[in-house]
DNA sequence: TCCAATAAGTTGCAAAATGCAACCTATCTG
DNA sequence: CAGATAGGTTGCATTTTGCAACTTATTGGA
């Protein structure tokens, strides 16, 4: 399920995509427990030991993403461990986040300041992100704007 | 001036590029101001106008936004006014904002319901972003992997 | 079988962030 | 020089977040 039909509407703006996704996602842990579930996390206690986020906080971030449709929960073989896993839509948000840990990379360290970064299957780093126009040409903020529709 | 040398350190994760971008701009209200000066806002008024956003609030964050060199602040020609724009950081979260909100236009709304949309200068929508390997294929979370580094 | 450990929460309370409305100061315009 | 405009600041109420202790269920081992 997609987070259409969730959240009645308390919109911060009703038509911007970008205000959207930011009422979902737009606090200081969301975005991180999908970073760590991109990375291999499911369970309760792995977000919260990789987090070090407070327990109630993360009980309730894993509720809301379930809610939105963007993690699914499942009760694990185990019995008393529950799964959490990125749905379609999760999974979708890895271009985000690459594009966040870029920007990252690239304006938050100091030049000689370890940090990780994100490899492929070779090991090789991944190549930056960046709009294109349909020419294929590399698209500026000032060569967009954004259009409201009916 | 980039981030790099602002704020002290207490970094939700030291080494991780998303923490840290998330840290700076992870908040209901950054990202919004920054969509908003890509869009043209300049000004105080403008923004608090844009966003219905509490006029301290606006003040706290246009500040933390100077301070972490993704604003820059000068005064107007007029001379009661104020002008904020991005700086190269600034304007280098492009990429991040139009992947927050392709993934906004893809699943935060149902599918007859408006929003407004990104289009380039010849009114022509802006193709999906998607991280790509070295060998120029689409590359899902699961293709990658974080790399701790020394 | 029973008991300690593990997993996933819940609850109460303190601290911090956010929001609202009124107030302040400087500049500009008529 | 008076009113309007721009960009704040301040005090207080509300909301969100964080911490620590407590609870329930399951599980593996003595």
């Amino acid at each position: 399920m997609d987070v259409t039909l969730a959240a009645g509407g308390a919109w911060t703006d009703p038509a911007c995509p970008v205000a959207r996704t930011v009422d979902l996602i737009g606090d200081r842990w969301s975005l991180l427990i999908i970073r760590d579930a991109m990375d291999g996390a499911t369970t309760f206690t792995e977000f919260h030991q990789r987090l070090g986020i407070a327990r109630n906080i993360l009980t309730d971030r894993l509720r809301k993403l379930v809610e939105y449709g963007i993690l699914d929960k499942s009760a694990a073989t185990d019995g008393r461990r529950h799964t959490y896993r990125l749905t379609e839509a999760g999974q979708d948000l890895f271009t985000a986040v690459v594009a966040l840990r870029q920007w990252g990379e690239r304006h938050a360290f100091a030049p000689d300041e370890p940090h990780s970064i994100l490899v492929d299957d070779q090991g090789r780093e991944l190549p930056e992100l960046h709009p294109l126009g349909q020419d294929g040409a590399p698209l500026s903020a000032e060569a967009s704007h954004v259009r409201k529709t009916a």
